[in-house]
DNA sequence: CTGAAAGCGCTAACAT
DNA sequence: ATGTTAGCGCTTTCAG
């Protein structure tokens, strides 16, 4: 291994002189510099983080804080697009990606304890129990965060437009001659609350009432339990046109129960997804579902923390609404009566 | 920040001494080993994992390389599945993940330098053009690896049967009464080999001359690519009875275009996918797929590397391989005549 | 323009 | 059973 020192010697120069070749500083003769550079590059020389860590209490790595618990997390295309697209954007500036947890090995850290131990310069949270105690000690840590789509006083979020959502696939519905709309949501967090005040209101607005039983408790990324939602949907005596879905993997598992029906998606009842997986554009029926920009949301998350992390006097927290977009698909009747 | 140096002031015994009680060294009173413990945890201290590492040489922190061109690293599940339970694997055994590129920041580093700059004590590898230089590097190298579905010489490897997953699914194909059976592949790869290996192996095995004009070129993980290639080979005079697509993905292309030509899956043609995504169980019909065990692999390729980091002389690389399943679902008609 | 020296926080060999 | 000490590889004042 190739330290500063070796690459001093051979140079004959000081440990700090090559020091300041590699990091490009001002005052040294271009000479030198280009000379220890070339040495350095000859000799196969690695810097070491560790150390530069130690010395600068700067480790230009992020950490990343997804919890999966029934593993929903990673495979859930909306993160695993958004991860990817955090991981993109943060190697870019010069930052890697580690994951945080709160077991590392035997003994359990708190997700603070472990982010701290890593030096992690700051975290990413999403996909979590906001309310978690240990997410909140984070949160109100001295590493900055950034959240998704949920915040926090005093740092800076993400949000997916989960207002906009709803009220877009409310009134496209109504557009379409729905009235009899039904909604089965995910568990309770704040995106669904998000959501179901704008479905509400965005009804109302429309002059639409809803019937209590129109609106389900369903689970994000859980084909089953919305399978079940539909299936009571669809054995009440005045069921609704329409059925909007927690997601759009949650609603194949609609699909499947209205076909067991005997049903026809589109025909006979119309259905509306969430989150615009890819294979929504290559099913058919091409799904008809508000599409989040998981991209861009990563993207914007690392560079807010980015920010955060070299400007952290002059960056104030700010809360970044990102809006989505409906995709208009196969699977919503326009009803004319 | 505590530092070792503030419990030892407080406790008022040397700062190798607190060193000591922290780490369970058996060389201390349990009495004084516990006060400082106890010390330790008042004041709040987390310890630094890079000046440990700068010290010990050891990071208990695996890379990861997952190259995703085309995006499609992440978002494909049979990785982020994978994914995932290397992490949990690892961090139940105290290693943290990060992930590893060539580009970190201004300057491209290779995967080994960035891997050997971050200090990672091995790196797990997938998803990647083996046969990339910088790849062939950092497996030459003094880091240990673990690849999947590629092996190197000396290295470990977890590979996902492909052999008896092609030979599954012909025989099971030539059970149902298919000898008109096409295979769409992905991009040309030590898996795509293997696949057509063993594809035209066990077509022969079984007596089945296999027309040139059945085996098409397609994309993994690209709706469109086998959707073309699905096409032609529905345009063909004597067309296959049946299409084996690269994967569940990929076989949705292929879907449509079949519906497209107005045949109906199952009843005009019989298609069979891989993977065994999630959603191959979910969809309607049924996929006919060969499950990968991505999950599996992902924990063995977790295991084997921390057993080289742990015992790098008593561990020898080995390649182990790690089967799957044929999920029967509705795409394969059983043919009689 | 270059170098000397201190020290980041920790571990571990070696005293005592 | 506890303490002393050196040093991991690097950056960064501060002096020259």
């Amino acid at each position: 291994m190739v330290r500063i020192k070796d690459i001093a010697q051979k140079c004959r120069v000081s440990i700090s002189t090559v020091s300041k070749a590699l990091n490009g500083a001002s005052d040294l003769s271009d000479k030198t510099a280009n000379r220890i550079k070339r040495v350095a590059a000859d000799m196969g020389y690695i810097p070491n983080a560790n150390a530069r860590v130690l010395k600068t209490n700067r480790s230009h790595n992020i950490g990343v804080l997804f919890v999966d618990n029934t593993s929903s997390g990673l495979k859930h295309e909306y993160f695993s697009s958004m991860l990817n697209s955090i991981k993109v954007e943060a190697e870019s500036k010069g930052f890697d990606i580690t994951f945080i947890s709160n077991l590392i090995g035997k003994d359990a850290k708190s997700y603070y304890e472990h982010a701290a131990y890593r030096g992690c310069d700051g975290v990413i949270i999403a996909s979590v129990d906001f309310t978690d105690p240990q997410v909140v000690e984070l949160v109100n840590s001295n590493i900055p965060t950034v959240t998704i789509d949920y915040t926090f006083n005093n740092r800076s979020s993400i949000m997916s437009d989960n207002i906009a959502g709803l009220e877009d696939i409310v009134n496209y519905l109504v557009k379409m001659g729905h009235s009899k709309i039904a909604f089965i949501h995910g568990e309770e967090t704040a995106v669904t609350n998000k959501r179901l005040t704008s479905f509400y209101r965005t009804c109302k607005a429309n002059g639409i009432q809803v019937p209590e039983d129109y609106v389900k408790n369903g689970l994000y990324h859980h084909p089953q339990s919305s399978g079940l939602a539909t299936r009571e949907l669809l054995e009440m005596k005045d069921r609704p046109t329409c059925i909007i879905y927690p997601d759009d993997y949650s609603m194949l598992g609609g699909i499947t129960e209205i076909e067991k029906h005997g049903l026809k998606v589109y025909d006979d009842i119309s259905i509306v997804g969430y989150d615009g997986i890819e294979l929504s554009r290559f099913i058919r029926p091409m799904f008809t579902t508000y599409v989040q920009d998981s991209e861009q949301i990563g993207r914007l998350a690392a560079d807010q923390l980015i920010e955060t992390i070299e400007n952290p006097l002059t960056t104030e927290a700010q809360m970044i609404t990102v809006k989505g977009h409906l995709q208009e698909g196969k699977t919503v009747k326009a009803l004319t009566n």
